[in-house]
DNA sequence: TGAATATTTGAGCAATTATTCAAATATTTT
DNA sequence: AAAATATTTGAATAATTGCTCAAATATTCA
């Protein structure tokens, strides 16, 4: 019989970190967002301040309906919230997460 | 003069985090090669052991083919190295920072 | 050398996706 | 209400990419 803190190999295996298929996907979702230099361009330009759509545009030099694509998606991965004010929307961070991620690729790729 | 220890503006915002547009694309390409299931799922059956090409194909459940394109693709990215022995290819993790991206990923897709 | 095993490579196909243009919607101002 | 500003949306196009099949290469074994 299994015992109080006793894993079986499959717990054992996930407590270690394989992640099931479901999660392996999820992932893999989510790198895809980073996985566009127009999207981290648009998730840098808001990395400090919160930023509307045209402010956006001007500092990353893109199309204003090529940002309102990627905004959409972004928003929709839960990397950016949005706030309106009269007729700008104002997109910033959803968490500190974003940061965190950009960083560590930003470690690895300045490294060696 | 600019002394010692002072920073220029450029070189502030740098220090600070923000990249430059050569190093937002890298990291963006770094991304992408995460931004697959497969490739994340052949990466985790490297995660702890080296393996050869036939054990991830089997462990993945993925044709020969694609995984040899895929470890083809990972090892130009450096995210994987290869030990030949005999007729088979051993391919194991490069570092790890590999771990440590991943690793990122799923903590963020477990929380909230 | 020839057969068997292990992996790689290249071409072709199907699916996904980033971008652009044009039109639609929303909000403020006159 | 009409004009001006800010953003969103949908359709079309072009480019990228993951997979499969077939053939090529490499290595061991009989």
């Amino acid at each position: 019989m299994k015992q109080k803190n006793e894993l079986t190999t499959a717990e054992h295996i996930e407590a270690f970190g394989a992640p099931d298929e479901e999660k392996l996907f999820e992932m893999a979702e989510l790198f895809k967002v980073f996985a566009d230099s127009t999207r981290i361009r648009i998730l840098y330009a808001m990395f400090d301040h919160e930023m509307n759509v045209s402010q956006i545009c001007d500092k990353v030099d893109v199309n204003i309906s090529a940002a309102s694509h990627q905004l959409r998606l972004l928003k929709q991965s839960k990397l950016v919230k949005c706030r309106r004010e009269g007729r700008k929307a104002y997109y910033m961070l959803a968490d500190d997460h974003v940061k965190t991620i950009i960083g560590m690729a930003k470690e690895h790729i300045e490294e060696d």
